[in-house]
DNA sequence: GATCCTCGAGTTCA
DNA sequence: CTCGAGGATC
């Protein structure tokens, strides 16, 4: 309690020393002096002080940690020397690899490295000018991060004010931001028996915490601090090995892992790595890995970079977690080709951080191999990056009396008939469009980003509108109706809440709060249900507020459906969801023929004449064409105000190859090879001519008899006969429509074959992709020996490996800017 | 006919 | 990201 007859400014003193003493005690040195109770009254006393004294109060002040104000946003931060990130290894041997290199380079033998766990936490930096803490900022993307200075100020761990002496006039201090797992789970407990939002995972916890408007709300998440590297140094030195800065940075008041320490040699490291991972679950936060770093600079410096990522300093991860778990059912899903894929519904269980419930069988193959059955106890691992998948099954815990799985006989949505063709792995239902299942799927890759992109158009409202009738096709959607939206809403509104009074065995009237308590849904159901809830007994008022929510909200996604209406042709293409069609099928169409009236008539041998479309695409395309039910949506979709922007002549390139003999090519005849194709169309003047003769002209035009006899047979079908003549008919209009070739403008890149991996920090990838193109390359997916070369940004994974394998040239970012900047684009 | 490249399609979770 | 299969090429 303030003391009125001793001198406030002395008493304070005091106070912050010794607060700030017990929080280095307990933050820094793991070794708590004083009880929390002792801590807090303190803390308060100091509070009640300086209310009294407000002239007294300094920024550095512990009282100082929360500010009052939430900010509108965060600014950017540009970090003086970019935060990079890691290699990663794997296995022994690339840590053998590694130090290898370092010898080799070096001249040394076993040298020495500093190494400590890698936590599992959001990359942040620090700085302090003369010795006071004055901005913090994520890592962002390297190169940039976001101020996040007043949400940092409130965890304890990170000192506002640098003890001991000594410090840079500035010194920027990198470290992980992360949240102890015991923390983690009393956040949780208390936040379920009290209402608020629960945390998916330590990490996600510590990254959505950091990344609160309000410092108030970050200030109650239970966050702490490693420092593990400096950043920007001016105006003093540090110790010249990583693990002297280390130690000093301890003295200055940072928490540094206690598992830190320094090896020497492959063995050291690996010897490490094994001790650590024993230790793995014991330790109170979560880690994926160990990080190795050559500890003196001078060595940092000797060995460099390479594109973003340092030479002398390696993230050893942990193998991908697997878990056990038991396979609840085995359910299977329609896509929207129709294609049946089986997967997994299992009792959730942790992996590598997520919670995991399901995960695709991919195939009925699949599922033979793998012998999943109901009721079996699986191991599941969380292949590459993310994606969970069955690893194996456990046979020993095996229930008694289960049966293998079989591919059900009938589409579970719409009972038709699912077929497998000859050779191939997948089933498909045989409904086509009259299946609920793939016309969802198809509305859903019509509205998706890449194709027509309607934002707000998700799954589950789909799902109602098409169950209701209110759009079959997709060319209903442009006439959906402010009232068709406001009726989905209500059920979207109301069926999760729905769901939920039914497992609680309770009418709505009876839910009360009190229910939160006993059961364990996610955070975000519980808010829905709640604010149903709420809405019952509440009557007018809020019911009102909400109609007013639910216009504006079907309002945007009216404005949202109309701003999709113009786009271009090879978007339109795409989005009509054509089986083998999808974005670069659609773009080469696009470009190629350049009008959606031209492709829609086009008999499919034409479209072989783009590259890369073969006879099972071209008829793909022919066949939804031939349907009449798509022709009539092109049509009304064209009626309702879908505009297409980019209408063009057909490309002159297309030119050399509209001719007789390579359309009889086209027609896939039998024994009509492309000389045979060649002979004929020089003999025969036109395809009418070519239909009119009888067979034995083929044999005076030069055509040995199998091949006169393969053609003579074709043509006795008269579906076959009218193909001919209407791709004739369509060739020669083509040809009329067809500019002649125009000057090749010469690209600098004409010809050369593109890959792009990782994360590009000054453009999206979809940018710098367009910006490829239009300097003539061809942007691929993946990396072969023909790629000229491969642009790797931040964490390129194993496109980038195999570029190295083939030794594949490798462009960082800032050469492909440059090289952009070059050509002014 | 074999082989190598690409593209398409399906997928999970926050 | 990964798998399967279509297309191009030799």
């Amino acid at each position: 309690m303030p003391k009125s007859d001793s001198n406030p400014a002395i008493r304070i003193d005091e106070l912050r020393r010794q607060l700030d003493d017990a929080n280095y005690r307990y933050y820094v040195l793991d070794d708590p002096t004083i009880p929390d109770a002792e801590y807090d009254r303190l803390l308060r006393e100091l509070d009640e002080l300086e209310s009294v004294h407000p002239e007294l109060v300094t920024p550095d002040s512990p009282t100082q940690r929360v500010g009052a104000t939430p900010s509108g946003a965060f600014s950017e931060v540009r970090h003086a020397i970019p935060m990079l990130s890691l290699g990663n290894a794997f296995s022994d041997e690339e840590i053998v690899d590694f130090e290898r290199r370092i010898e080799q380079k070096l001249g040394r033998k076993r040298p020495k490295f500093s190494v400590e766990p890698k936590l599992d936490g959001l990359a942040i930096s620090l700085r302090y000018e003369d010795g006071r803490f004055v901005r913090g900022a994520t890592r962002g993307d390297g190169a940039t991060g976001e101020d996040v200075t007043a949400n940092l100020r409130t965890i304890k761990a990170i000192p506002l004010q640098l003890r001991g002496e000594g410090w840079p006039e500035v010194l920027e201090v990198r470290g992980e931001v992360y949240m102890p797992l015991a923390d983690f789970r009393r956040y949780n407990e208390h936040a379920l028996e009290h209402g608020g939002k629960v945390l998916a995972n330590p990490r996600n916890g510590a990254a959505g915490s950091l990344r609160q408007l309000d410092p108030r709300i970050t200030a109650k998440r239970p966050l702490a601090f490693y420092a593990y590297a400096v950043g920007e140094v001016e105006g003093g030195d540090l110790p010249d090995t990583h693990s002297q800065t280390l130690k000093q940075l301890r003295e200055w008041g940072f928490p540094v892992s206690v598992e830190s320490a320094v090896v020497a040699g492959a063995d050291g490291l690996l010897g490490y790595y094994r001790e650590v991972g024993k230790k793995r679950d014991k330790l109170p936060f979560d880690i994926d890995g160990v990080v190795y770093k050559l500890d003196d600079y001078e060595g940092q410096r000797e060995m460099g970079f390479v594109s973003r990522a340092p030479r002398w300093a390696i993230a050893h991860k942990f193998p991908a977690q697997e878990q056990m778990t038991v396979v609840e059912s085995i359910e299977v899903n329609v896509g929207r080709t129709g294609a049946v894929t089986p997967w997994v519904l299992m009792q959730p269980v942790q992996v590598g951080g997520v919670t995991v419930t399901r995960a695709t069988l991919h195939n009925a193959d699949q599922v033979a191999r793998l012998d999943v059955r109901n009721g079996d106890t699986v191991i599941v691992r969380r292949a590459g990056d993310v994606i969970p998948e069955v690893v194996r099954v456990v046979p020993e815990r095996r229930p008694a009396g289960t049966k293998p799985w079989s591919m059900p006989g009938l589409c579970p949505v719409c009972g038709s008939e699912l077929v497998r063709e000859e050779g191939e792995a997948v089933w498909r239902c045989s409904g086509e469009l009259t299946c609920a299942a793939q016309r969802k799927e198809a509305i859903g890759h019509f509205a998706s980003r890449r194709a027509m992109d309607i934002e707000g158009l998700g799954e589950r409202l789909i799902e109602i509108l098409s169950d209701s009738d209110s759009i079959r096709n997709v060319a209903d959607l442009y006439r959906l109706t402010l009232d068709d939206l406001l009726t989905a809403k209500a059920l979207l509104d109301s069926d999760s809440a729905e769901g939920f009074v039914e497992l609680l065995g309770k009418s709505a009237s009876q839910l009360t709060y009190q229910d939160e308590v006993v059961s364990d849904f996610s955070p975000t159901a519980w808010e829905s249900l709640a604010e149903w809830n709420q809405r019952l007994p509440s009557g007018y008022a809020a019911k009102w507020n909400r109609a007013k929510v639910a216009t504006k909200w079907a309002e945007n996604l009216v404005e949202a459906i109309d701003r999709s209406r113009t786009t271009t042709l090879e978007r339109f293409l795409y989005a009509l969801g054509i089986q083998h069609v999808g974005e670069s099928t659609a773009k080469a169409l696009a470009g190629w023929f350049g009008d959606i009236e031209l492709i829609r008539h086009l008999p499919w041998p034409l479209f072989k004449r783009v590259p890369d479309v073969g006879g099972e695409v071209a008829r793909s395309i022919g066949h939804f064409l031939d349907q009449p039910g798509n022709q009539q949506v092109i049509d009304d979709l064209l009626e309702r105000g879908v505009t297409i922007t980019d209408t063009h002549p057909p490309s002159p390139k297309l030119r050399d190859g509209l001719t007789l003999a390579t359309l009889l090519q086209d027609l896939e005849i039998p024994k009509v090879t492309k000389v045979r194709a060649e002979q004929l169309a020089a003999a025969f003047r036109g395809a009418d001519a070519l239909l009119d003769a009888p067979e034995h002209n083929y044999v005076t035009a030069g055509l040995p008899a199998d091949s006169a006899r393969g053609l003579a047979g074709w043509l006795e079908d008269e579906h076959h006969a009218k193909l001919l003549s209407d791709s004739a008919a369509a060739l020669t209009r083509l040809l009329e429509l067809t500019p002649a070739a125009a000057a090749a403008v010469q690209g600098p890149l004409d010809g050369q074959t593109v890959v792009l991996t990782g994360t590009l920090t000054g453009l999206s990838r979809d940018e710098a992709k367009a910006k490829l193109e239009a300097l003539g390359a061809k942007v691929a997916g993946s990396v072969s020996k023909k790629t000229s070369f491969v642009v790797a940004g931040e964490a390129a994974g194993s496109k980038l490996d195999k570029a190295q394998e083939l030794g594949v040239e490798i462009w960082d970012e800032a050469r492909l800017l440059a090289f952009l900047a070059g050509h002014g684009v």
